[in-house]
Order: C-alpha cells, then sequence, then structure tokens
DNA sequence: CGCATGGTTTGATTGTTGTCAAACAGTGCG
DNA sequence: CGCACTGTTTGACAACAATCAAACCATGCG
C-alpha cells in the first residue's frame, strides 16, 4: 500500500482551502464526504455526472489543499475529510462551510 | 451620492464567497476591512501595493460576491464589510475565516 | 503471464483570472 | 468652465483551471 503526498496540518494555507472549495463539484465532494465518511473516485464520478479523470483531478486538488486524505487499499483508494486536521488550524472554519452547504439549515424558509 | 448593485443578502452564493476570498490580496482587503471598517480603492492599492485599478478590480470582485458595501461620499468610495448580511446568510463563516486569517480580528467585532 | 478494474496522467480545448497601463468618467472646487 | 482628484473601464498579456477523451499505470485475480 503506497501513500499520497498530504501537507502536514501545519502547512495548509487558508488561501488554497478556500480556492479549492471555491468549485461547486469540489464543494460538493466535501458536503458528500461529511456525511458519508468516505468516498472513491469513480463513486464520485458517477454521482455527479463528471468523468472519473475529473473526478481525480478534485481529488487531487483537494489531497493538495489538505482538505481531503487518501487511503488505498487493494485497487481502491477511499478519500475522507481531514476534519481534525482542518478543526485544528482553522477553528470553526469547515463546520461553517458545511452548515452552510445544507440549504434546511439557512434562514431560508 | 449614486448606488451600485449589491446582491440581496439571500442571493450571496457560498462558492463565490469562497471564491472571492481564495486570492491573497483580496483576503488581505477583507482582514483589513475587519479591523479598520472603511477603506478606499487608493488606500488599499498604496498599502498592498497594487496599481489602482488592480484594486477596483478586487473591490468589485468583493462586492459581486457579497462581500463588501460600497459608499460614496464626495469624490470618495468607501468600502465595507457586509458582516452582519454575511453572519445571517452563513452563520459562522466570516468570523472563523477572519480568525484564521489574524487571530486578533475577533475582538474588533 | 494475461486480463479486468480503478485511478492517474497527458493532450486539447475552452474559458477564466490577475495584473498593469492608458484612456475614460464622475465629483468637487475655484 | 477648467482643473485636480478618485475610481472605473478597456486592452493586452500571461497564467491558470475545468472538462473530456485516450493512453497509461498499478493492483488483484485466475
Amino acid at each position: 500500500m503506497r501513500l499520497l503526498p498530504h501537507p502536514a496540518t501545519e502547512d495548509i494555507e487558508l488561501t488554497e482551502v478556500l480556492r479549492a472549495l471555491s468549485d461547486p463539484v469540489r464543494l460538493e465532494i466535501v458536503a458528500r464526504l461529511a456525511t458519508r465518511g468516505e468516498l472513491t473516485c469513480g463513486s464520485v464520478g458517477e454521482e455527479l455526472g463528471v468523468h472519473k479523470s475529473t473526478a481525480s483531478h478534485h481529488f487531487k486538488a483537494l489531497r493538495d489543499a489538505g482538505l481531503v486524505f487518501t487511503k488505498q487499499e487493494g485497487r481502491l483508494k477511499y478519500m475522507s475529510l481531514r476534519r481534525d486536521d482542518l478543526e485544528a488550524r482553522f477553528p470553526g472554519l469547515l463546520a461553517s462551510i458545511l452548515s452552510a452547504t445544507r440549504p434546511d439549515a439557512l434562514s431560508h424558509g
């Protein structure tokens, strides 16, 4: 099992995190990771209707920004949110963004 | 005194807010607005070492995203953070971002 | 080994963005 | 009006990004 490069918690940059989450597809990926724990590249591609190479590209962007952790098991790669690392680095940031992605949690209706 | 177009609070989009803040110059502008209340286009240009047209461009990006409000008085235009609107739309988001950029920014709220 | 499966990389295309400089426009003052 | 001051718009340019398709790489299985 190989390990992919992940930035250390203290090396996570705020602008890169915000930039990574400013894409609708990546924001949706993160929102799903928050509720479903782990996702593979292929499942995201199918569910969001994008090519698998596009999904891979987005996962790399999220990984490089320090948002997700990639764990390989067999032929599959499981991506998960780095919740604790992000909370330690930018307290409250991920929580506020995740709550903002849920329409029912807003003053919308 | 003229009014520039600003999006209504309920029309502020999360991805556009994150995108606006993903640029280091704009993030710095917002951080300074948080501690200093109001800034003009020219002052930002001088302090951050960018051309005035670039500063104007960034202010427009922040205004279009719903982050800042522009008020004209005489020949000057004062930009200020839409703190209350952002708090109503995305609770806790701006606070967590500001604390990530400048931990003392919260004490001025 | 041969093959299927799951992801990655590369190429091409298209669109966006950040920046400066120069021209333009609105405002206030004399 | 003419002028100075502020900010906006336009033009140009380089850099980056999102997407798909196809080729490629790696892993596990028979």
